[in-house]
DNA sequence: GAGGTGACGACCC
DNA sequence: TGGGTCGCCACCT
């Protein structure tokens, strides 16, 4: 299987995915707080990018609960326009004009959780 | 080989 | 308070 260069052929990556399959059902978590959990504070684009790939990886990880710092939805856009906010809105969260209402309450740190 | 892009974050003005 | 800019690192053209 070599010579293929899969995004989760990288640790970063791998361990990304496996925290973000970590992330209990009514919980987000955000880029930043992953990327700093793995040691690689300041680079939260990487953990997006990994997420890029979420849907060529099995199992598939719940990149719906994983937002940017302020609780918006910025990967709807790659999910799908309501299929994001529907899957969010089923595990119990409030979206409102794709934000998460009482992200602060939903907020998933790993870092504080996992330990 | 080099430049531009990107599902972000923090800092500066 | 709000908008703009830079930095991060990997992938794509």
């Amino acid at each position: 299987m070599a010579g293929k260069k899969n995004p989760a052929d990288f640790t970063f990556f791998d361990d990304v995915y496996d925290v973000v399959r970590l992330i209990p059902r009514g919980r987000v978590s955000t880029y930043g707080a992953i990327a700093r959990y793995l040691g690689a504070a300041g680079s939260a684009r990487m953990v997006g990018w990994a997420m890029n790939g979420s849907h060529t990886i099995i199992p598939p990880v719940p990149a719906q609960r994983v937002v940017n710092r302020t609780g918006l939805l910025t990967g709807r856009s790659h999910f799908g326009e309501n299929y994001m906010q529907e899957l969010l809105e089923e595990e119990g969260l409030t979206i409102i004009d794709n934000q998460i209402q009482n992200f602060e309450k939903v907020f998933w740190d790993p870092q504080k959780e996992l330990i």
